[in-house]
DNA sequence: TTGACATATGCCGATAACGGAATATAGTGA
DNA sequence: TCACTATATTCCGTTATCGGCATATGTCAA
């Protein structure tokens, strides 16, 4: 899961997926990516749970299943606070800034 | 970035870390990991700036830096009312629910 | 059925990641 | 200085990963 998003072009992917459903042939439009890569990408993201395949026709629509994304979210939660306050890092500002002086 | 968290056991440093500043030593006896794997998993996040680090006597002190994790966390943001928003997949539900019938 | 299109799979080589064991470096106290 | 503790680094073997290419599978259209 952490894997599957670890990847660059896999996260480009599902970025690429996030305005609705798309073609595998779409999605290499997108990226710019040979066919087989992008089939494979999205072999793992399939795996993990991360986007879903429906047949039509010829054509596979991948779409989205962000649901699977909480894991990483519930992890990252608790950090989130610590992450957006910036006061958390205020005494280290002071600290750095006191052990340069103030004109370099 | 999005690597450097993609290990299970550097992911488990970091939240050994979240209640405060540590020991390599500690992180060792906590994670029940050898010494030398921790030394390289922490090196690993200093690069990428997730963990930052302060020499006291022979002993180094490793303290979080949350704010490094300021891009996973935007990158998540995109996807995050979704995973949050539990009517996206009333749809599924509702077809798997009548793909199953109601009685097994 | 044949041929064109859309997608998936298999194979290969290069490279990076991880774990393990040994060893190097540095600080401490006698 | 010497021994000891704490941490970092190196070397090595194994395994996973990724990209590229070729090819297989499946589907439409005529």
């Amino acid at each position: 899961m952490f894997n599957a998003v670890a990847d660059v072009h896999r996260r480009e992917i599902l970025d690429a997926l996030i305005t609705g459903e798309r073609t595998v042939g779409a999605i290499v439009d997108d990226l710019a990516l040979p066919q087989p890569q992008v089939s494979k990408h999205l072999r793992v993201l399939s795996e993990v749970g991360l986007v879903r395949c429906r047949a039509e026709g010829r054509r596979r629509l991948y779409r989205l299943e962000p649901a699977s994304l909480r894991p990483v979210q519930e992890w990252l939660a608790k950090y989130g606070r610590m992450v957006n306050d910036r006061l958390d890092r205020l005494d280290d500002y002071l600290k750095e800034l006191q052990g340069q002086g103030g004109t370099p």
